[in-house]
DNA sequence: TTGTATGCGTTATCAA
DNA sequence: TTGATAACGCATACAA
């Protein structure tokens, strides 16, 4: 992912030839109305409405009717007529953070996507998916504001990124991660990293381990506190030195080099936490480089059970996070807020440590 | 990413009041109107329609006093009905097939959707998310169809997939990937896999290699076939023997497998042109596994430049596609075609060798 | 239970 | 150049 610097562009190269499609939409031509319906059926434009939108009040009979018709004509609702007059939009903005998307290839990430859409597409609200340059914040404020949407999904890399939270007075908005400063009362459902580094902690203690250190992630991210607070919480409990803390920022070259900065404290040590699966990834090569063996000298266990667990020689042991389910559960939560059923919140769920050869 | 099944699911910890927000829309509510602005700047709704479309022909004074209206309104166009009178939705549909999300986490996906995204951010289109499942196509098919976008962006993983050609003479769609078999006159951008496939053979070649083996991706996909083809065009040029093939399903597994088969083979073989990353991810791990040397013994060539070939040991050498170019291409094509400037049916993008340690 | 009439916020046609 | 006014397709209060 270093190297590789594209000089591809706009080379284009044809091959067909290109016939000017005359101009503009062309599903939008001669689509069926409700009022065609209606006459098809031979019944009012309003009977067809409450058809549609299964109204109590209307006579098997005649439903059926016009459900043929409606079936014969293809009809579909046109939604920009149903939301001028609902006020009610049936769509989601999904606002991912420009410096998030560059890092879009977290798979992390992708899968929250995913469960979000998946989601989504049971109910029938549609996703509308937003960068949002940093650059100029206002441009998402507006189109968040303007009316475009019934409701807000944001997703930041690391989480705690809630830059947006005063809006959520004026549109629900549910976000993913914990925020960094206890907000005045935003939603958000977030992974137990508490909970989840705790687990993976007494892991290491379960197997007999007692110098156990940590590469910790960014301070100032809720996913690098709450995870070093569950690594300090395990270690209290039993009883062992919380002394080997070293910092890193997420990254597998932080990782690497906190790892180094572990090694050459000269103490022992024979288990590892890393915060995530990326520093984990560092602290391999320097462990290896070293010449120390895992899980032999030092077990490892990271967190995020990210791409590179699985194929890391050993297999590292690590955190899950149920990415997928988080994203459906944010998607949940905000079509609860926008239909008025109450919801805590905030939401945590549960992380599975995955036992692999590393620890 | 092969273990792992979390138990997660709906476990929800509460913490905060769960406050019932009154209901429904909250930015929907008193949301200023281009009446409003009329009536503050003292002229008729046409008129400030008219600024709004930055008409040519309003007096510049009166142009100003509309837009001081607007700004201090706070005015924003209500999407919904200028739609309904346009009958243009300024959406594009991102259609993402169902067994394509599973593989979400691909980061070469995962760009071309962030090229797509990035690209509209600065046109006023909006990007509509959607995942088709293979179960019920009609639901994407209607909600095509039924107006709601102005076009579609169909990417599926390996590309190839034109199901959704037949909507094209409905709606201007863009397909990632080249069809497998010649559609009638769907467009699509794709990369120049042949060529990528030659560059990457013939740097082999560079190196004084002469056995060249390849594992090859399904011939039942557009890139499977097109990088067999380039590989074979290379050495054919050189006058040297394309025999050594071995297919693979573009998986890990299947590369390794695929690797065996070939050392089983018996015969000598100096270099590995695997069709893309994962599958010399694969083969990587055989290589170590009979002792053979990277690229010593054996030099390898991969396809895609995916996360594993920057990390692998040795770093792979690999064919990068500009990704995020790809789908900003994509969305760039749609965009021409929904607004009626002429465009080529296919466009195809320059690949890039990068050349690291393994080859 | 069904139909009639009105309005949702814009754009476009036609006069002025 | 600007202003009335009529659609656009649908939902609903009200009348029947």
């Amino acid at each position: 992912m270093t190297a590789a610097e594209s000089s591809a562009a706009g080379a284009a190269s044809g091959s067909g030839a290109a016939p000017v499609t005359g101009a503009s939409s062309g599903a939008a031509r001669g689509m069926p109305t409700l009022e065609m319906v209606a006459e098809l059926a031979g019944v009012s434009r309003a009977t067809v409405s409450r058809v549609v939108n299964d109204s109590p009040k209307v006579t098997p009979e005649i439903t059926r009717s016009v459900q043929a018709a409606i079936a014969e004509l293809n009809y579909v609702p046109n939604r920009a007529a149903r939301s001028l007059v609902n006020r009610r939009t049936q769509a989601i903005a999904l606002v991912v953070p420009e410096s998030t998307a560059k890092v879009f290839a977290d798979p992390f990430f992708a899968s929250v996507v995913q469960g979000i859409a998946l989601f989504l597409a049971e109910t029938d609200y549609t996703l509308n998916m937003l960068i949002s340059s940093e650059g100029r914040p206002e441009k998402t404020r507006r189109y968040l504001l303007g009316g475009n949407v019934d409701g807000a999904i944001v997703v930041s890399h690391h989480s705690g990124d809630h830059s947006y939270a005063h809006l959520g007075q004026a549109l629900p908005i549910v976000f993913g991660g914990r925020p960094l400063a206890e907000q005045n009362g935003s939603y958000y459902v977030d992974v137990d990293n508490v909970a989840g580094a705790i687990t993976a902690t007494e892991h290491l203690l379960s197997l007999g381990r007692r110098r156990i250190a940590t590469i910790a992630g960014p301070q100032d991210m809720p996913p690098g506190v709450d995870r070093l607070a569950g690594w300090r919480q395990a270690l209290g409990r039993a009883g062992v030195s919380d002394a080997m803390v070293e910092l890193g920022d997420f990254s597998p070259a932080s990782g690497a080099a906190a790892m180094r900065r572990l090694l050459d404290r000269g103490g022992p040590i024979d288990a590892l936490f890393a915060a995530n699966d990326q520093m984990a990834a560092g602290a391999f090569s320097v462990l290896h480089e070293r010449g120390l063996r895992i899980p032999g000298d030092i077990a490892v266990v990271g967190f995020d059970d990210d791409y590179f667990g699985a194929t890391a020689t050993p297999a590292l042991t690590t955190v899950h996070q149920p990415a997928a389910q988080l994203g459906a559960m944010m998607a949940e939560v905000l079509v609860k807020i926008i239909e008025g059923v109450p919801v805590e919140r905030v939401t945590s769920l549960p992380t599975a440590l995955v036992v692999r050869d590393s620890a």
